[in-house]
DNA sequence: TAATTAGTTGAACAGATGTTCAAATGATGA
DNA sequence: TCATCATTTGAACATCTGTTCAACTAATTA
């Protein structure tokens, strides 16, 4: 497990805080945590997690742009959903953090 | 590993945010990393990362409110370590994302 | 084609954040 | 006690960030 740690340097450790900043916003961390029941349309989750349409669409780019949702369109509806799953494993990791 | 997911609450999930805000910056990044070798001195954290004394003390306090880093004075010299283990977990899971 | 539904985009604004600088604190040694 | 070393602290500053608002695009339906 720590077999890896001097193979960081200083632009990886940058990409990581870049990654930890898009975790690091609790209207994102919502978005998330909504997705991970089903994938919704930017309408539902703003209804979800009681945001403005503008303000759920800004940061679901953020959010594609970093790989942790994507997006299909059916009709005129765009449903977005979880990318990869190492977003719940880091969420989770988080939550351990904070449950001690 | 899914079980808890249903139990996160809105307080939660920005006391999540709260805690990956502390990861999403490059400086503590690089402090935490600084740490994972052996614990250090303000002034050698500051040498190691190439930042000024005061900055890298300014962020050792957000570290240390977090529960990331504690220390432990020993003379004139204040040390610092990485207060967690959960702390290499978290940035082993973020760097195994973006390494895909 | 016009109207409607769903979502995106960009500019503007306010608030948060990280660094610097200078001054202050605490511990040690002369 | 005075000087020095190690670190902390607070204010000021510039930059970054998230939200709002209005205008725009895209797909569907009447």
């Amino acid at each position: 497990m720590t077999k890896n740690r001097e193979m960081m340097n200083e632009k990886e450790l940058t990409e990581l805080a870049e990654l930890f900043k898009v975790f690091g916003d609790s209207s994102r961390i919502k978005i998330l945590y909504a997705l991970f029941e089903t994938e919704m349309g930017v309408g539902d989750i703003a209804d979800t997690i009681d945001m403005t349409i503008s303000a759920v669409s800004h940061q679901l780019r953020i959010l594609k742009q970093n790989h942790l949702v994507k997006s299909r369109r059916d009709g005129k509806s765009i449903f977005y959903s979880l990318d990869d799953d190492h977003v719940y494993k880091i969420l989770a990791m988080g939550k351990e953090h904070i449950e001690e």
